[in-house]
DNA sequence: TCTGACCTGCGA
DNA sequence: TCGCAGGTCAGA
């Protein structure tokens, strides 16, 4: 599921509601998602702490609580539901974060490929890439990164130890609005193209963040509902559909065992 | 560089 | 019933 668009609101809901307040106690279970703690470890380790700042870099989100850091990543499934009524717990709940004034966070994950770690200080992610939606991802930045890499530019997109955040469906849709090939290799992407680039990257995750995200299948807001990005997806999900714009035909392909969607007059 | 594995649910 | 799904990692 969950790529920068999606978790930065994610980020921005929680710290909306959830920000400065502090969690009464949780209650989570023993699954495979905790990687450096226990579930016991977590539930003891944050109960009674305030949530003093929630933060994300490329598709992970972590908070500072009191003194403990827990980082998040989502997986595919992962998500956050925010339960005001006391309503009965939907499934695959593996965290409960319970409020002092009896509000719930809950974190969910059908297919359990989430992953949660515990830090005793700020966590730093040295091996992830440049975030796009951060002040220090630039034209030079994005020249410089595409330089030396020999492989295509979606595997280029989407690997996170370049540029952090980009996973499936945006990589289709920034080739696409960029006009570029799929299965260009990214050193051959020269002049114009990588300034075209760039402003696709930019543009499809700005508009993606202003819709709440894409609701494909799982993932939904904090509020609980489904992001509006879908319904402005240019290619992903759309093969055989008539290319919005040259009435083409958009194709699907599977390119590094995932699906890539494109069109093939528009993108060269 | 590529494939399979990790999981569960959904739609064809 | 099967194939596929927004991610990542290990191993070939």
């Amino acid at each position: 599921m969950p790529e920068l668009p999606e978790v930065e609101t994610i980020a921005r809901q929680i710290r909306r509601y959830f920000l400065n307040r502090t969690i009464k106690h949780i209650e989570a279970k023993p699954v495979k998602i905790f990687q450096n703690v226990t579930a016991l470890e977590f539930q003891q380790a944050l109960s009674g702490k305030p949530v003093q700042s929630v933060n994300r870099i490329g598709k992970y989100l972590w908070w500072q609580v009191g003194d403990v850091f827990p980082v998040f990543h989502l997986g595919m499934s992962g998500i956050f539901i925010r339960d005001k009524k006391q309503s009965r717990q939907p499934k695959h709940i593996h965290i409960s974060f319970i409020f002092q004034d009896g509000e719930k966070l809950y974190f969910q994950d059908v297919r359990k490929f989430s992953k949660i770690y515990l830090y005793g200080e700020a966590p730093q992610f040295p091996d992830l890439g440049v975030d796009p939606a951060n002040g220090e991802f630039s034209l030079s930045k994005l020249q410089e990164l595409l330089r030396p890499q020999k492989m295509n530019i979606k595997s280029f997109l989407m690997n996170q130890n370049i540029i952090a955040g980009i996973g499936n469906i945006y990589a289709s849709e920034i080739l696409f609005n960029a006009g570029i090939s799929p299965f260009r290799s990214s050193r051959s992407i020269k002049g114009d193209e990588i300034e075209k680039l760039f402003q696709s990257i930019q543009k499809i995750l700005e508009d993606a963040i202003r819709n709440y995200g894409t609701t494909y299948s799982a993932y939904q807001t904090v509020e609980g509902q489904s992001g509006r990005n879908q319904e402005f997806l240019k290619v992903y999900q759309r093969a055989d559909k008539p290319c919005y714009n040259c009435g083409g035909t958009v194709e699907k392909i599977v390119q590094n065992s995932r699906s890539t969607f494109f069109c093939k007059k528009c993108q060269s």
